[in-house]
DNA sequence: CGGTATCCCGGCCGATACTG
DNA sequence: CAGTATCGGCCGGGATACCG
């Protein structure tokens, strides 16, 4: 009933192939791993948290960075929005269970590069000792 | 003896936290999610390739990116270059030891992601619906 | 085959100002 | 507090040409 969406490109038995150029999936995944995206759903999966306490977790972000990230994670289903229309305004953001699956999966790749950095950082020693002494 | 370097930040009791701007695992985890990175070291866990297979199996990406991705993850000892001085010149790209273990977390992600696509399809509709019809 | 060098455009992103 | 609006720089990244 459904069409599939990225079969053409790659051999794939699954309807949806990240590797291929056109399917939505590697929207979703630049959303969820890009430069504040995978920032922002980290630091949400330690809890629910209002924009600028955000703000401040994510060390280094422009509010009109976080706002654009938070809207396209919400749009994706990632991230829940939830605004009081109190004075002054409250607005909370929370993963959704999407999103809390998505953040354990993150934070385990993040929690092993940040065990690994000594490794990572001895072979960028190493490859500069070469490379960049000649 | 070794002086950390990402504690002042986040009152961390690691030595490297990816939340604090100035931290080197920053960089590598960009390296490794970025746009092509991702997809290139999911690519490169299939097996050892050779530079044009791998443009062909990370659809869409050009010679310069993928030239320019490739050099970060093996300066970041994630990828393992071995150039044959043969002619026509043969290089085969593969993952080291550490980058077989990263892969393996980043396709977890992938794979999550694009089997609950249909989640986020949905989402994308229900939000645009309520925002693009306003 | 496996790249590097160069050009150049769009958009990512930060800074600033303003609004409810 | 929680954003949006606007401007501008700079660089990601595609196209093309060229080299070993």
């Amino acid at each position: 009933m459904e069409s599939p969406v990225c079969t053409e490109a790659a051999g794939a038995d699954l309807p949806f192939d990240v590797f291929a150029r056109a399917c939505p999936s590697r929207e979703t995944l630049e959303h969820v791993t890009g430069r504040w995206g995978s920032l922002t759903v980290g630091a949400l999966r330690e809890g629910p948290c209002r924009f600028n306490e955000l703000r401040r977790r994510v060390d280094g972000v422009s509010e009109k960075m976080l706002s654009q990230t938070l809207h396209a994670l919400e749009r994706d289903g990632i991230v829940h929005r939830e605004a009081q229309p109190t004075n002054p305004p409250r607005v909370d953001y929370e993963l959704t269970t999407l999103g809390r699956e998505v953040a354990d999966r993150l934070l385990a790749l993040i929690h092993f590069l940040e065990g690994n950095m000594d490794q990572v950082m001895a072979s960028r020693g190493a490859y500069d000792a070469e490379r960049g002494g000649r």
